[in-house]
This record gives C-alpha cells, sequence and structure tokens, in this order.
DNA sequence: AAGACGAAAGTGGTTGA
DNA sequence: TCAACAACTTTCGTCTT
C-alpha cells in the first residue's frame, strides 16, 4: 500500500485543508484552492432549511433530479381501467391521455435538454454534486411550474445554479455564471429573482467570507493574507459596514487591503478583475475600511519595513 | 508610464407613497 | 404605478510613485 500523500502543486505544501461543504481543498501554505481534485461525500439530499419540513428518507434507489424524469413517470389510465366505460366517457379518457402524454414529452424533452446544458455548465464552473443536484431540483419545480415560458431555457438554467450555490453557500459571481453559460449577467440577475420569488426559496444574502478562499487563489495570495482579509471582514460586519453592500466588493475591498499588509501588493485592477467589481468600488470600500477600522498603523508598519 | 484617486453621469433594482 | 433612492459602473481628468 503505498500512502499516498496529497501534495499542493503550487508550494508543495501537505498543509492542506478539505472543505467537503464546498467541495475546495485549500492548501494552508500558499493558499491555493484545488477545487477539481474533490470528491463530494455529502448525501445529495441535505436539507435546505428549516422552513422545508419535509423529512425525505431514502427508501430504494436515490431518487435523483439530474434525471429527467426522476425515474418515475405517470400514465393517464391502464388499458383494463378503459374497457369499464362506455362511449363519450372513453373518448374523453382518450383525449385526456393524449394530453397528457403531450404535455409530459414536452416536459421531459425540456428537461432532457436542460438537465444536459446544466451538467455542461456545472462542471465548467466545477461545481460540487450537490450544487448540481439542487439545481436540477429547482429547475425542475420550475419547468413544472411552467416559469420558463417566455424564457429562455439557459437562462433558467443559469438562474437555479445561481440560487443553488448561493443556498450551498459556495457563491460564484454572476458574471462567472455568465461567461459559464453565455447569458447576460443581467438575464441571469432577472431569472434568478423570478424564479426564486415564484418558488418561495428563502435564500440567505452571502457572506463576504465564503469569496475569500476563491479570489485569493486566483490572485496568488498566501495563506496569511488570506486569513487578515477574513479578520479584516469579521470586524468590518461588527460595525454593519458589510449591510446593503455588494458582498463581493467588500470581500475584494478586504483582500486588497491585507495584501497590502502583508507586502504581497496587488493592483486594485487585479483584484477588481477576479472580483468581478470595478476599481472605483474597491477604493471605495477600502476607503471605508480605512476610516472605520484603524488599519493605517498596520499600513504604515510595512511601509517603513520595506525601505 | 502605470497605478491610484475622485468627480460626474448613467444603469438597474428596491422601496414607499 | 411612479418617483426617490442607494449601490455600483463607466468614463475621464488629475495626482502619485
Amino acid at each position: 500500500m503505498s500512502e499516498m500523500v496529497k501534495k499542493c502543486p503550487e508550494c508543495g505544501g501537505i498543509n492542506l485543508f478539505w472543505n467537503r461543504e464546498k467541495g475546495e481543498i485549500i492548501c494552508r501554505d500558499c493558499g491555493l484552492v484545488l477545487e477539481d481534485k474533490m470528491i463530494d461525500f455529502t448525501q445529495e439530499w441535505r436539507e435546505f432549511d428549516s422552513s422545508e419540513g419535509e423529512t425525505r428518507r431514502r427508501t430504494g434507489a436515490p431518487m435523483t433530479f439530474t434525471q429527467y424524469d426522476q425515474g418515475l413517470g405517470t400514465e393517464v389510465g391502464q388499458k383494463s381501467d378503459l374497457f369499464k366505460l362506455e362511449g363519450g366517457e372513453r373518448n374523453k379518457f382518450f383525449r385526456l391521455r393524449k394530453w397528457q402524454y403531450r404535455i409530459s414529452t414536452a416536459i421531459e424533452r425540456n428537461l432532457k435538454l436542460a438537465l444536459a446544458e446544466l451538467k455542461r455548465v456545472s462542471s465548467f464552473l466545477k461545481l460540487p454534486k450537490s450544487v448540481e443536484e439542487e439545481a436540477a431540483r429547482i429547475y425542475t419545480l420550475a419547468v413544472q411550474r411552467g416559469l420558463v415560458r417566455g424564457r429562455s431555457m439557459e437562462s433558467v438554467v443559469a438562474g437555479a445554479l445561481y440560487a443553488a450555490c448561493r443556498r450551498h453557500e459556495v457563491p460564484r459571481t454572476l458574471d462567472e455564471l455568465s461567461e459559464a453559460s453565455g447569458i447576460e449577467k443581467k438575464e441571469i440577475g432577472r431569472t434568478y429573482r423570478f424564479v426564486t420569488r415564484e418558488l418561495g426559496l428563502t435564500i440567505l444574502p452571502s457572506n463576504p467570507a465564503d469569496y475569500i478562499a476563491r479570489f485569493a487563489s486566483a490572485l496568488k495570495l498566501s495563506a496569511e493574507t488570506q486569513s487578515k482579509a477574513i479578520e479584516i471582514l469579521e470586524q468590518a460586519q461588527k460595525i454593519e459596514l458589510t449591510s446593503g453592500r455588494g458582498p463581493t466588493g467588500i470581500a475584494s475591498a478586504a483582500l486588497y487591503v491585507s495584501a497590502l499588509i502583508h507586502g504581497e501588493k496587488r493592483t486594485q485592477r487585479e483584484v477588481a478583475d477576479v472580483a468581478g467589481v470595478t476599481e472605483v468600488t474597491i477604493r471605495n470600500r477600502y476607503k471605508e475600511l480605512l476610516d472605520e477600522l484603524k488599519l493605517e498603523r498596520e499600513l504604515k508598519k510595512t511601509k517603513k519595513k520595506k525601505r
């Protein structure tokens, strides 16, 4: 048995942190996120909030939403029943059956296509299986309620994925979804809001801290910088600097400051690009952070160190 | 010359009358 | 239903390194 010790491909460190919930492996030494090496060990039918009171006990084969008919199907009228009916009644029954058939095949066809698209986008974004399942579930519900009418299938898929990400606290930005799905940001946001409202899904505002690991990794920042950024975020939340603001803006500003403090300077543009916000937003948040928390001292310290 | 800074005008969404 | 509004973006000119 050769014990395979996983090493970080970036720095060779073996101090890896597995965050199963988010499907991420994070290197504690350099902060790299290795998402794709991860198998999701969690059950795919977690309960997402307390209001969803149904206990979903599993019996038999797992029911999966990534398969278009969930392994189940209905048909109106068994043949043997039909012979019990007479004339008009019987015709009515045939008509019903025809309609049922048409509707269900239409839905099924739609679902088949949509779920293929969903899988494509999901794997492009390297989302954990649990999120994919959730998105499929949301989409299925949306189709059954006829919410797709008047909207493109792709945009509803993107919206469902976005919602699922949020619910699992693995937020992706609208920009990322947009890139992966080829749908406009506006459109995704619109359908996302529409679908969640119509289905009565409760979605918590996303936590800026959830973005830190991914952004930091994309910017190749150290683990210390990352944890400093989270520390800053916590302080900012205490004095309610974070409420009402876009979480990505705050996350990126915190990251920017902590990079400065640790002498790993990144330009505002670089940070802005990975976070999908503009430099201006970073500047505004950054200024607020400096004003409200006393970070100037720490900044000066590193400045002196440099010379 | 590149990056940081800030003002001004525009966009899309929320809220409250 | 509409107007006021807050957050964020775009654009652009100026200052700093």
